[in-house]
DNA sequence: CGATCGTTTGACAAGGGTCAAAATGCGTGG
DNA sequence: CCACGCATTTTGACCCTTGTCAAACGATCG
C-alpha cells in the first residue's frame, strides 16, 4: 500500500531502516529469556529501529511479531521479512553498522538484549546459523517477487510460515494465529490489499487455505505444496529435537 | 524467461544454486591476483557453483560478470544478483555450507581462490564489509521487485551498476559495457524480455539511457535520479580513494 | 551463406492496480 | 447493553501495465 496517501506523511517525517537478524532454537531463547537480559516492551506498530540510524544494541525477540520494511519516498512501502519468535534484531560484524531498514513491532512485542558472542561459542555458532536463515529468507523473498504471481505469493509464504512457526513451538499441525492484517501481507507480498484480498478469497473457494479471525488454516497441505516449488529452509541448520519430529 | 519452454529442460536437469559473496576493494583485488591464488577460468554460461551441492572452496570474482539464479520447477528463471569483480563466491560462516543459489558465469569469468581470514585481519574486515553489501543488494532488489515498475527497475538497476562498476574502477563518467543480454536483464528484474525491450526503447526516447552493442550510456543521469528513490550502497563501507574522488 | 542468437515489433490477453463504497468487526464510553 | 468511531475486510467497475505468442529483423560465426 502507499503510506503517503493513507497518512498525508512522507518518508521523511516517517522515516525508517534495520539489520542482521535470525532464528534461535528454542532451547536458546528460553535461556535468553530466563536470563532477564534488559527485557523490553514494545507496543504493536512502533518502531522498533529506525532505517538510517546507527544501530545501538542487539536484540533478539522474545515473542511477538515484527517486520523490516522500507518505505519509498512517495510512501509507497515494502516489508522485506517478518520476524518471528528467535529471530535477531541489529546482530552484524560491521564496526559501526546503520540500520539498512526499519525494523517495526507488528503485534506487541517483547525483546532481550541479544549477549554479544564469543567467537566459537554455542551463541556464535546460533548467530551464524542465523545469518544463514536470513539469507535463506531473502533469496526466497526475491525469487518470489520477481517470478510468482499473486496466490503463489500467498501460498508460499503461508507454507515458510508454518514452518517457522512451528520451530519455535507457535504453530502445530495446520493452524496457527497470524497477528498481521491483510495490508501487511500485501506490502510484504508486493501486492495491494485490495488483490491480496480476492486472491485469498479465491484460495478459500478453491479449498486450500482459510484465513478467519486471525486465524489461518490450511485445507489441503498437499494441493497448496503443489501449488509452489516452495524450497524449505536449510532444516540442518536449525531442526530441534521436536521440530525434526513434526516435519517427519 | 522461463528456460523450460526455452531449452525443453527441467530444473533436475539443467540444476543450479550458491551462497556468500560482496565487494573487496581494488587494492585488495590487485592484491589477490598477483598472488596467483589458484587462477581459474570459466567461460561465459558455464555454471560456477551449482545450487544444492556443498560448497568446496571459497572464491574471488577477479574479472568478468556472473550472476546468482534459481530456477524454478516449471523452468522460470530469477537471477537474484549480478557479481562483478571483487565480489566473493561461497563465503559464509556456516561450517557445512550447502550452496543456496546457482552462480553462473555471465561473461567469460576469473576467480582466484579467496585465503582463509584470520579473525581481526584486515581480510576478515573485507569480507564482513562484502557480506554487508550483499545484504544491501538484497534489500535493494526485494524492494526493487516489490514495488517498484518497470521503467523504475531498469533505471535504479542502471545507477546501481554505475555504482559498483566505479568502486572498481571499470567505470567512468556515464557510460560502461554491459556484458549482459536483454533476457538476463529481464530474469534479473522480474519482467520478460519483449517487456525489458520495450521499456529501453522508451527509456532511449525519452532521453534516459541508450544501451547499444553492449554499451550503456546514461543521458540524463540527473532525471535518472529523480525517477527513483535510489539508495546508493553505503559507501562508508566499501569507498576507496579514486572512487571517493569519482563520487564526490 | 545458412545457422544461431539476440533484438525489435505487432496484436491481443490477462493479471493486477485504482478508486470508491459498502460491510464487518471491535474497542470505548455513555 | 447500546451507540459511536475507527480500522479492517469485502465487493464492484474500470483501466493500465505487463505477459504471451508469433514473426521479422539484425548480427555474428563457422
Amino acid at each position: 500500500m502507499n503510506i503517503a496517501k493513507k497518512t498525508g506523511l512522507l518518508p521523511s517525517s516517517l522515516s525508517t531502516r534495520a539489520s542482521r537478524l535470525a532464528a534461535l532454537k528454542p532451547t536458546e531463547l528460553s535461556e535468553l529469556k530466563t536470563a532477564e537480559h534488559e527485557i523490553h516492551r514494545w507496543p504493536a506498530r512502533r518502531e522498533i529501529v529506525a532505517e538510517g540510524k546507527p544501530i545501538r544494541d542487539q536484540r533478539a525477540l522474545l515473542s511477538g511479531w515484527a517486520c523490516r520494511q522500507r518505505i519509498l519516498l512517495d510512501g509507497r512501502r515494502q516489508i522485506l521479512s517478518f520476524l518471528l519468535p528467535g529471530d535477531l534484531i541489529g546482530i552484524c560484524q560491521q564496526s559501526n553498522p546503520v540500520a539498512a531498514t526499519s525494523i517495526l513491532a507488528v503485534s506487541d512485542v517483547v525483546t532481550c538484549r541479544a549477549p554479544v558472542a564469543e567467537p566459537r561459542s554455542g551463541l556464535a555458532e546460533a548467530y551464524a546459523r542465523s545469518a544463514t536463515l536470513e539469507e535463506h529468507h531473502f533469496l526466497a523473498q526475491i525469487t518470489r517477487l520477481g517470478r510468482l504471481d499473486a496466490r503463489e505469493r500467498v501460498a508460499d509464504w503461508v507454507l515458510e510460515t508454518r514452518e517457522r512457526l512451528m520451530l519455535v513451538d507457535l504453530s502445530s499441525a495446520d493452524t496457527f494465529a497470524l497477528p498481521v492484517t491483510q495490508e501487511m501481507l500485501a506490502d510484504a507480498r508486493g501486492l495491494t490489499t485490495v488483490h491480496i484480498n480476492r486472491t485469498l478469497g479465491s484460495m478459500r473457494v478453491d479449498g486450500l487455505v482459510e484465513w478467519k479471525a486471525g486465524i489461518m488454516t490450511i485445507l489441503d497441505r498437499g494441493r497448496l505444496e503443489r501449488l509452489v516449488d516452495h524450497r524449505p529452509a536449510p532444516y540442518s541448520l536449525m531442526s530441534t529435537p521436536s521440530a525434526a519430529s513434526k516435519s517427519a
